[in-house]
DNA sequence: ACGCACCGATTACAGGTGTAGTCATTGGAA
DNA sequence: TTCCAATGACTACACCTGTAATCGGTGCGT
């Protein structure tokens, strides 16, 4: 249903979930500067968003508002889910039992997230 | 430097993963049957994977073996942490708990996950 | 010796993506 | 009133991706 998000694309939407409603020049002011982009650019993007139906805009005088309609909680579940999918068979513990092997995770890592399995356990 | 593998392309990864080297042919049978590609798509993304210098090949008599450059765990590190940093911060736990939250975790994961824990403060 | 089946190489082509530039309109400064 | 600056709409364009088809060489069956 809902489409696909870009890399890009992902980057104004961050913008938005932050602060919205915002017009297209303040989302082109907030977006990261290392990624230097133009003004156009910025709005490109708010168009095909616009298009893919994962943002709103409304007037207001001579701008449009842009605002976020689906939840950044969803987006990142979508994400989550289609990595854990593709690369871990769907389940959580590969992932973290890989990360852990990394050495990715730190001691403080492993105390919240016993003190988080705990909660659940409840 | 490596570059960036597509989605289609890591499907054919997955492959020489599990087992190599392998001609094209036998690469194309052993690539999951809903792709529903046809032996030229593969032919042209192990052709792709080679330019992109993650996969070697051999000649073998008439055709090419051919075997991953890469490393499945590199790969999926990788990824991992492109999808941690770009959503979760860079952190962990904030990964961990929002698949927890969201997918319903099981007792099983759980226990998993904590005996996991437990061995790496050890 | 002959043609075919098989192989890698080359080419194709539409749709998505990153990154803009140009155009038409219009409210507001001068 | 006039002209400009800002704004959204439209257009551009090269590269990546997914998905092949076609071409050219050649060992093998007959």
């Amino acid at each position: 249903m809902t489409e696909r998000i870009s890399d890009a694309e992902h980057t104004v939407m961050e913008v938005l979930w932050d602060t919205s409603p915002l017009s297209a020049q303040e989302v082109a002011e907030r977006v990261p500067t290392e990624r230097g982009w133009s003004a156009n650019t910025v709005k490109t993007l708010l168009g095909r968003l616009l298009a893919k139906n994962v943002i709103a805009h409304k007037e207001e005088g001579r701008r449009y508002l842009y605002r976020p309609l689906v939840e950044r909680a969803d987006y990142v579940a979508g994400e989550s889910r289609r990595l854990m999918d593709r690369l871990f068979g769907g389940k959580l513990t590969p992932l973290v039992a890989h990360l852990a092997e990394r050495d990715e995770i730190t001691d403080q890592d492993i105390a919240e997230i016993e003190a988080l399995l705990k909660d659940l356990k409840s």
